[in-house]
RNA sequence: GCGAGGGUGGCCGAGCUAGGCCAAAGGCGGCGGGCUUAAGACCCGCUGGGGGUAGCCCCGUCGUGGGUUCGAAUCCCACCCCUCGCACCA
């Protein structure tokens, strides 16, 4: 029968449902509980091949599981908290043509079913249902179902205010302010989707020198503050609008465009008149770190959009600033026209304030000398300037002018020189953009310091209680868990509320809802009360399930299930999610639940190509996840995911190695149907069956051991490969229609099915029932026979292996087609030798041949031996020493004259066995090149 | 730039945490042969280069360069390149 995939999925698609195969409630009985969970899927667009391993990885786990008698839990929800979902639904209803065509041409979803889509709900559970959960059914993932939610439901929401007033109470929060990307149109914060120009763009936190002018203060934005000795004056832009305002108490001029920004930025701000730039050019301000006066320059270069329109100049240093005072100082008109005398510019002198290796005292005059630049406009100004202030961060060394400073490397004091000017009120900071960032709506987008409230992830208890729950982590691949020693040292506190969006509002303060990161920490709790929660679940159930001392017994009956399923055996996510995601989970779990609650292992996975390519939804470089099930099948698509790489490593999903694996598996199922549909046979073995079967209990062994490490592709490889190899060989050396082989070729089948059952679960269970009656999947994971351990077997065979490939290579070479093979085994002495190579520490020719040397037997043909023993070290040393040890108990005459039919069949010659010692036919004197393991050959 | 991981033959990938049995598993692809009316499937062989009428020999090779060692894909150092993360996208 042609493998039909699209019929036994159904079939056992149909099973599994009717008779709520994974749906599980606990058990008391059940021999252990494993309760393994994934990252639940955000469902903002349609499910991809990138996410079918995602999911499929832990369903292979969880079937492994449940072979081994385990009660598993596999339970999946979705993650709609956010803003993502909602900026979908207003795009669509715009009928945005981007998004218009991303939902039918990527998504295929059809245009009448747009309405659908136009509420946020809407939109998730279209996808939910018509992609997500199509697809996994479709998949065969051993998920109950029972037990699925969305993050945006009642009960979950509860559950979260809950943990988030449990973390309020304990101090665990705290709220401050935040810089934020704010469209100054829409008058809210804005995230990098609703960027329309600048979406690339980070703002920065430029520090601000506060020089003074009389009693003003003229506030100057840099990113160097450290270049502050090195200022001679400051420039202003002679065109652009500047502003009197009260900062703060103080009274500051600044650009019109600044005093906006600062009064975002959580300041007082009041604009007290306009100024011209023109009542400062040519004024002195005082330099409040050196108090030298400085003139102010006009500059054309100064963007008053950018920090406060009025910056300090430092020629020495800055490759703009000297360019400019050089061309006022060439073209004196440029003051003139602003009334200033020219001499000012005459006057200044740079002032050097570090050194750098391989520039003399004055850098900036260096290299725009080195680029040839003359003019202020010229754009190779950027990179000059780019070139020298990477060195002059990394390899200045500050001059003597400096103090406590003075010898330091920039890169180092930076931040300390900067923060101690700042408590000595001399500097100050705001936070800017370098380019113009626009709102998809056209408005500007700014930085606005927003209060918010803070998860303290840097609280040291907090912190070491976390590390200590690291410590009981299986981590998955053992490579990552520095990543997360170091992400636990290295978060601070985390922003963990929105302004919009789904979810959780916070519950003290309903107008900022608990971010998606933050509000997905420890729902797997969740999912072992999920069949009981009703909507009339508050908080204060959550609090009596998780915290209290003596809850009501309905409390109580779910804290038991949550303790009956937790901890979480396996957390099953991706790579990158180590740096948030996993280590906010282990903080969460180590706060909030007692230590045998904490998690017990987490598996992260590699990315998934296509093509070579990441995959991308809106490059349209994606395959639905339901598309090559449906042509394939499910069988086929795990298959693939599940040998092309192990979980941790990225795959790439082509189209042709799909196909290719379909292939093999319509092999396997072709061939192993003719062999469940043929006779059964008798257990009747020879020493070839026995040998497949010792080859077998070695595949479970080996992938037993994979399946422990997650190693999910190696012990795939060894379930389904190996054992084709071993059965390749098989064929070749017997008559496969023997009772015995019969038997043996079933029992090799019924194992492999066990094993590859968690990987291709509805194949395997096909074949299984109609092997033996009943699915794979009940009848438990495959032990070792130790029957069937026999080292010499395999010896024995090996030796059969390397004959016929000896007899194959001479054939290649002699291009002969003999009709007669005679065949030499070794000379009972040369057993000898092999023994005392052996049994040689450290095989040296002189070591063995000094030990065999004190017999007699060897010393009177000592030259012979001599020539044997180097032959042999070199045999030993080219095939496995353990191969031999092996060798040393059998009786290769019998072995091989056992063979003899096999290597007539194989070479079509009759087949004549020898002794060395007792050859009546040597024709070509070829016996006496005869080795223990590896016999002479002559062709005929 | 910082943190983490990685670079193996036409491709995917073992091996590298216990250095020698590693020209390097396995798969895929390719080539040749067998079987077949034929295609497919299946079976056998080859697949770095060169040579060989005897099972073999020579050269090169595991990002690059250097080092340790009798001996390195495997250990150490430097460099180059790639991926992920670097905090309000989830």
């Amino acid at each position: 029968m042609e493998y039909d995939p699209a019929s036994i999925e159904q079939e056992w698609r149909d099973r599994w449902d009717e008779e709520g195969w994974y749906e599980v409630d606990p058990d008391e009985d059940a021999d252990d509980v494993t309760f393994v969970t994934v990252a639940y899927p955000y469902p903002n667009g349609a499910m991809h091949t990138g996410h079918v391993r995602t999911f499929a990885v832990p369903d292979v786990y969880a079937r492994y599981r449940r072979l081994h008698g385990d009660q598993v839990l596999y339970p999946m929800a979705w993650h709609i908290t956010g803003t993502p979902i909602i900026g979908a639904v207003e795009r669509l209803k715009e009928r945005e043509s981007e998004q218009v065509r991303i939902l039918t041409e990527v998504y295929e979803v059809d245009e009448a079913d747009f309405s659908e889509l136009e509420t946020p709900m809407g939109f998730a559970r279209y996808f939910i249902e018509n992609s997500y959960k199509y697809s996994m059914q479709l998949l065969g993932l051993s998920i109950d179902w029972r037990r699925e939610f969305t993050t945006n439901d009642p009960s979950y929401r509860e559950f979260i205010s809950w943990q988030y007033e449990t973390l309020h109470e304990r101090g665990l929060l705290k709220q401050d302010t935040h810089p934020v990307n704010f469209c100054t149109n829409e008058e809210q914060p804005v995230t990098t989707h609703d960027i329309l120009e600048g979406e690339e763009e980070e703002f920065q936190s430029y520090t601000l020198v506060k020089f003074r002018f009389g009693e003003t203060v003229i506030p100057m934005a840099t990113l160097r503050p450290e270049t502050v000795r090195g200022v001679t004056n400051a420039f202003i832009n002679p065109d652009a609008e500047y502003v009197r305002a009260s900062v703060d108490g103080e009274t500051w001029i600044v650009s019109a465009r600044a005093a906006e920004k600062l009064d975002l930025q959580e300041r007082t701000v009041e604009v007290l008149e306009p100024i011209g730039a023109a009542e400062l050019i040519g004024e002195s301000v005082i330099n409040p770190i050196t108090k030298d006066e400085l003139p102010i320059l006009p500059a054309s270069f100064v963007d008053p959009s950018n920090g406060t329109g009025i910056v300090m100049s430092v020629p020495a240093h800055s490759p703009d600033d000297w360019v400019t005072l050089e061309s006022l100082r060439t073209d004196p008109s440029q003051l003139e026209v602003h009334g200033i005398d020219s001499a000012i510019v005459e006057e200044l002198e740079p002032i050097p304030i570090l050194d750098i290796e391989g520039y003399g005292e004055i850098p900036a005059a260096e290299i725009v000398d080195r680029y040839g630049i003359t003019d202020p406009d010229d754009p190779a100004l950027e990179e000059a300037t780019q070139e020298l202030y990477n060195h002059e961060f990394h390899g200045g060394v500050l001059l003597e002018m400096y103090g406590e400073f003075a010898g330091e490397i920039v890169e180092e004091i930076r931040d300390t020189y900067q923060s101690q000017y700042t408590a000595a009120g001399h500097f100050d900071s705001m936070y800017d953009f370098s380019t113009p960032v626009i709102c998809r709506c056209g408005g500007r987008v700014e930085v606005a310091e927003q209060d918010t409230w803070f998860l303290r992830y840097n609280d040291p208890d907090w912190r070491s209680k976390t590390e200590r729950a690291l410590e009981g982590v299986d981590v998955q691949p053992t490579n990552a868990r520095d990543q997360y020693e170091h992400t636990i040292g290295w978060l601070e506190e985390w922003p963990c509320i929105r302004n919009y969006g789904l979810g959780t509002p916070l519950p003290w303060d309903d107008d900022f809802i608990i971010e998606p990161l933050s509000d997905s920490t420890i729902y797997m709790a969740y999912y072992t009360l999920a069949p009981h929660l009703d909507d009339d679940v508050d908080r204060a159930l959550f609090n009596e399930i998780f915290l209290a001392d003596d809850p009501s017994d309905r409390a109580a009956a779910m804290r038991a299930e949550f303790e009956h399923w937790y901890p979480v055996d396996v957390r099953f996510s991706a790579n990158d999610l180590i740096t948030n995601h996993l280590t906010f989970y282990l903080y969460h779990h180590a706060e909030l639940f007692d230590e045998p609650l904490w998690p017990q292992g987490i598996t992260t996975m590699g990315m998934g190509f296509l093509r070579g390519k990441s995959m991308s939804s809106s490059a349209g470089r994606v395959v639905l996840a339901h598309k090559p099930v449906e042509r394939y099948g499910a069988d086929t698509v795990r298959f693939f995911l599940m040998t092309s790489a192990e979980p941790w490593q990225d795959f790439d999903w082509r189209d042709d190695p799909v196909a290719d694996t379909y292939n093999q598996l319509a092999r396997f199922w072709r061939r192993n149907l003719e062999l469940i549909d043929g006779p059964s046979g008798e257990r009747e073995l020879t020493p070839i069956d026995e040998w497949l079967l010792g080859r077998l209990n070695r595949v479970v062994e080996s992938a037993t051991d994979s399946m422990e490490e997650f190693e999910i592709r190696a012990a795939t490889q060894a379930a389904f490969f190996e054992l084709e190899d071993d059965l390749r060989w098989y064929r070749r050396r017997t008559e496969t229609d023997r009772p015995g082989a019969r038997w043996t070729l079933r029992e090799v089948l019924r194992k492999r099915l066990l094993l590859l059952n968690p990987i291709i679960p509805f194949m395997t269970n096909e074949l299984h029932e109609r092997l033996t009656g009943e699915p794979a999947e009940v009848a438990g994971w495959p032990g070792v026979d130790d029957e069937f351990m026999d080292p010499a077997l395999d010896a024995a065979e090996s030796l059969r292996g390397d004959l016929v490939d000896d007899i194959q290579s001479i054939l290649d070479v002699t291009e002969s087609d003999p009709s007669l093979i005679r065949i030499y085994t070794a000379a009972e002495w040369k057993r000898g030798v092999l023994e005392a190579v052996i049994e040689a520490d450290e095989p040296t020719h002189g070591e063995v041949m000094g030990r065999l040397m004190s017999e007699e037997r060897y010393r009177h043909r000592g030259d012979q031996v001599s020539d044997m023993v180097g032959a042999i070290i070199d045999l030993v040393h080219d095939r496995s020493r353990k191969t031999f040890e092996h060798l040393m108990d059998l009786d290769e005459m019998e072995i091989i004259e056992g063979s003899a039919s096999f290597l007539e069949r194989e070479f079509g010659a009759d087949i004549e066995v020898y002794s060395e010692d007792s050859a009546t036919e040597d024709p070509a004197d070829r016996a006496k090149h005869a080795l223990p393991g590896r016999p002479a050959i002559h062709l005929e």
